[in-house]
RNA sequence: GGGCCAGUAGCUCAGCUGGAUAGAGCACCUCCCUUCUAAGGAGGCGGUCAAAGGUUCGAAUCCUUUCUGGCUCACCA
């Protein structure tokens, strides 16, 4: 039983007895001290004085006395500010937590099964380009909260929808194929995705210039957006790859393949993985099947012209299109697809996550409507994870992939390992490692300042990123967590012997017991970021710990100190920090280094 | 125009289902390495919580209105 819930039923039975009434749990109210107030927990009592019929300090001084009076063991003192009863717990009764937390094993995580299945989508790009900040932040978030959801004791499936098809990849074809040139990875030296990124970019510029042209020579600009030479050859090639013409498909697959093979190390330098992957051209197909189906249930509709739609009155939403006049797919109709598909491949599901962007809000409220529509009762524990964009600073513009305006992923991962590289020669004494390890420290302090920055931040709320400024060392970052742990270590490595059991009676300073407190706050923080889907709840929680951490190391000497048993105590605390540091920091997806 | 979301220190962000004098980091100014990692610590400066009403013992938090910004409402993905 955590010590907070021994002060409520403590407090609950208190109150009862003193005013001889039954009361509701919702009455008792114990939230943490305030660091200004002496104290660790605190009862508020306003709740209570229709019940005692007096004042709020006589009420809270009547508790606080018969507390302490009968429970002396448990709490030590107690003071009393306007409405709010500061009790001190015995330091004996923290120790006794810590000693039960230091051989627990995966301390705060939930060991036992929850029994759930929960399958977690994130990253799913498009193939026509390489992977850029925005989708630093999905895959980080998505990662992450598979994470969270496992220590709560789901059981996971990281997955993606690989949109494979689409005028977008055909763009990339069609503009590499023009060029003549035959760029292949090997032959330009360019990673994959990179390559079919260059010919992205390659097509809309001759695309725009087509425009222009078109323009200047008297067309109107929405006709001319409609009619260039180039959109038109590429909307023809999608319709040959429809129809299965083998040359068209030949080419996709090989370049499909390039930009694969350049996910793939991306992916690995993000230390990011999937169980299972989806991709659009197996699910579009399903998604066609199930409209049709739909449509003869009639839960769709049928337009003169031909094209399928939803009706979502009921909803309050307009009408949906899920298949065009001449047949062809939408991308909601492909997203039906996949969604039947995961739960036909994966029956015990129990909820399944969409990691995207919030400009996707209204696609999956319909999405889940259409899919209740269709009468799939499973649509209810669908769950979009919405996050806020990555913007640039002002006047840094939108990132447009389009238009070569992008923080690129590679890029970004490579100059902020290039950064922590410089950072740490200049500081640290890493001369014994060998070049190996350190490249490793390098990569480990760059991609966690990254990780952190991205994730510390509320997933729902837009957040602003300015690669010029590029990641911070100090304050709220990775590195000062990786630091404060790299810390705990040295402690460590200095004693020998250690043992995970210290005397309770030891007395403390009031750090060491705020240090005692914060550690056993990490199950809890766990689990609300898992309810809330929040890796930011765990990043600004070990934040917090290390701050206060960091605090106690700088006030109060461990090996100066002669009474042995207190010596114990802080190279405990020392320990389990370290602890709770490494695996906070590994339900971020952020390695700790020993050293740095 | 309809819908959704946001607005907290110069900047970037915390503030849980309403609770004490609104907190951190960066930046700026002082101090602290003859102690175990100074990527650290202690302190200072900095706020009309967008605005106005309302609910109550109590509001940054809940309700209403207004202002500002973003996203969205495609036979785009």
């Amino acid at each position: 039983m955590s010590v907070e819930k021994l002060i409520f039923d403590l407090s609950k039975s208190v109150v009862e007895e003193l005013y001889g009434v039954d009361i509701a749990d919702g009455q008792i109210q114990i939230n943490k001290t305030r660091k200004d107030f002496d104290g660790d927990l605190t009862l508020v009592v306003f709740p209570l004085l229709k019940i005692s019929k007096k004042g709020p300090e006589q009420t809270a001084e009547e508790i606080g006395e018969k507390i302490v009076n009968s429970n002396d063991s448990i709490v030590e003192r107690f003071n009393v500010v306007k409405g709010f009863l500061n009790f001190s717990v015995k330091s004996s009764i923290w120790l006794k937590e810590l000693n039960k937390w230091l051989n627990e094993e995966e301390f705060g995580q939930t060991k036992t099964s929850s029994g759930k299945t929960i399958m977690v989508e994130y990253s799913s790009p498009n193939t026509n380009k390489p992977l850029h900040l925005g989708h630093l932040r999905n895959n980080f978030l998505g990662y992450s909260v598979s994470e969270i959801l496992k220590a709560n004791g789901h059981h996971v499936i990281k997955t993606q929808i690989i949109n494979d098809r689409g005028i977008h990849i055909c763009k990339s074809m069609l503009a590499w194929q023009l060029s003549g040139k035959e760029e292949t990875p090997e032959s330009s030296g360019i990673k994959g995705d990179h390559l079919i990124g260059k010919y992205y970019v390659a097509f809309d510029k001759s695309y725009k210039e087509e425009v222009a042209a078109l323009i200047e020579s008297g067309m109107d600009k929405e006709t001319a957006e409609k009619s260039t030479k180039i959109l038109v050859q590429a909307q023809e090639m999608l319709q040959k790859w429809e129809a299965g013409d083998e040359e068209v498909r030949a080419l996709w697959k090989k370049m499909n393949g390039w930009v694969y093979e350049g996910f793939a190390v991306t992916y690995k330098n993000m230390g990011v993985d999937f169980d299972s992957l989806y991709y659009e051209s197996d699910t579009y197909l399903i998604g066609k099947e199930v409209v049709e189906e739909g449509l003869s249930k009639g839960a769709f509709y049928k337009k003169e012209d031909g094209s399928v739609w939803c009706d979502l009155s009921s909803e309050k939403m307009d009408d949906k299109l899920l298949l065009r006049g001449d047949g062809t797919s939408v991308y909601m109709t492909q997203d039906i697809g996949t969604a039947l598909l995961r739960y036909k491949d994966n029956p015990s599901l129990s909820a399944l996550i969409y990691t995207v962007g919030n400009e996707q809000n209204h696609h999956f409220k319909v999405l889940f409507a259409i899919l209740i529509k269709l009468g799939y009762e499973w649509a209810k524990e669908c769950y979009h994870l919405s996050y806020g964009m990555v913007e640039l600073p002002k006047g840094m513009g939108r990132m447009k992939s389009r238009e070569g305006t992008v923080v690129d992923a590679d890029d970004l991962m490579s100059s902020l390992t290039n950064d922590a590289k410089e950072a740490t020669l200049e500081r640290s004494q890493i001369e014994d490692l060998s070049t190996e390890e350190q490249n490793e420290l390098f990569r480990t302090i760059g991609m966690g300042g990254l990780k952190y920055f991205l994730l510390k931040v509320d997933p729902k709320k837009k957040m602003i990123f300015n690669p010029a400024e590029s990641i911070e060392l100090n304050g709220n970052t990775g590195p000062f967590i990786q630091y404060t742990f790299a810390r705990t270590q040295s402690i460590l490595r200095s004693v020998k012997g250690f043992k995970k059991e210290v005397d309770s009676e030891v007395e403390l300073f009031p750090i060491e017991q705020e240090l005692i407190i914060a550690i056993g706050d990490f199950s809890a923080t766990i689990k609300e970021a898992g309810e809330n889907y929040s890796p930011a709840l765990i990043a600004n929680y070990v934040y917090e710990l290390a701050k206060t951490y960091n605090s106690f190391y700088q006030s109060i000497s461990i090996f100066k100190e002669e009474d042995e048993n207190k010596k114990q105590v802080r190279i405990a605390l020392s320990y389990q920090v370290g602890e709770v540091i490494k695996s906070g920091m590994k339900l971020l997806g952020i390695n700790v280094p020993d050293r740095m």
